[in-house]
DNA sequence: AGCTTATATGAGTCAATTCTAATATGATCG
DNA sequence: CGATCATATTAGAATTGACTCATATAAGCT
C-alpha cells in the first residue's frame, strides 16, 4: 500500500497525529477517535493495523496494551515526493535554506 | 475534499509530476496516462476535475486546448501537515534550517 | 456547413475500502 | 480459576470511488 493511499483517510490521519504528539496506547487513541469519529474499536484497530503495515507505526506490548510510536520512514518518502513542488511556493532564499536542511539529498547541478 | 484523498489515487499524483515539469495540456497528459495506466481519456477527465475543484490545478483555455497549471495552496497544506512529523527524522541542526527555510510560521517558544 | 479534434460530463457498473458485529487472544485481578 | 479488561481478527454488509460507455460542447479545418 502506498503511503498516500494510507494518508488518505482521516482515522488514520487523526492516529498519527496523536502519536507525533508522544506515544499512545491503543486505547487513549481508540477512545479520541471514537468520539470524533463515531466508529467502533475494531475499526480504529484495523486502522492501526493498516497504519503498522505500511510501517508509518510500530507497537510495544505493555502488558495488556500496546504502546504505538509513529515511524519517520513512510513520512519521508511522502516528504521527498513534494520537493517537486517546493519551487512552486518557497521564495528561492528560503529553498535554499530547504536544501541545506534536506542535506542535498540529490544534486541537481554539476559542480 | 481534503487534500490526502485527492493525492490517494496514483493517476492523479502522475498528473500532478507532470505538470511540476512545466505546463501541460490535457492531451499531452491523457497520451501519457493511458499508456501508463490503460485508463480512457474519460477517467482522465474526470481526475484532472478533482485536482482542479481541490485547488491542485488550474487550466486556461487555449483554442480547443486546456493547458493546466499546478498550483502551490493544497501542497502547502500538505507540507504544513507533515511539519509534525519533521522531529521525527530530522537530525536537530538541520532541523533548525528548516525552521528558517519556512519563515518560522508558528512561534512554539517564548522569547 | 459538415467533419474532426480536444475535452468535459452523466449514468450506471464494478471493485476496493471501511464499517459493524461477533469472536478470539492474552493479560490482570479478585 | 473465572471474570474482566485491552486489543486484535474475521466475515459479511454498506459505502465509496474509479472506471467505461455514451453523449455533449466547442474549436478548427476543408
Amino acid at each position: 500500500m502506498h503511503a498516500f493511499d494510507v494518508l488518505g483517510d482521516p482515522v488514520r490521519r487523526r492516529l498519527l497525529e496523536l502519536m507525533a504528539e508522544g506515544e499512545r496506547s491503543s486505547g487513549e487513541m481508540t477512545a479520541i477517535v471514537l468520539t470524533e469519529f463515531g466508529i467502533t474499536q475494531s475499526a480504529v484497530s484495523q486502522h492501526l493495523r493498516i497504519l503498522r503495515d505500511a510501517g508509518f507505526a510500530t507497537a510495544r506490548i505493555d502488558g495488556a496494551r500496546r504502546i504505538y510510536t509513529v515511524e519517520a520512514g513512510p513520512m519521508r518518502e511522502v516528504d521527498l515526493w513534494l520537493d517537486r513542488f517546493r519551487g512552486f511556493w518557497t521564495p528561492k532564499l528560503e529553498a535554499l535554506a530547504t536544501e541545506v536542511a534536506r542535506g542535498k539529498r540529490q544534486r541537481r547541478d554539476k559542480p
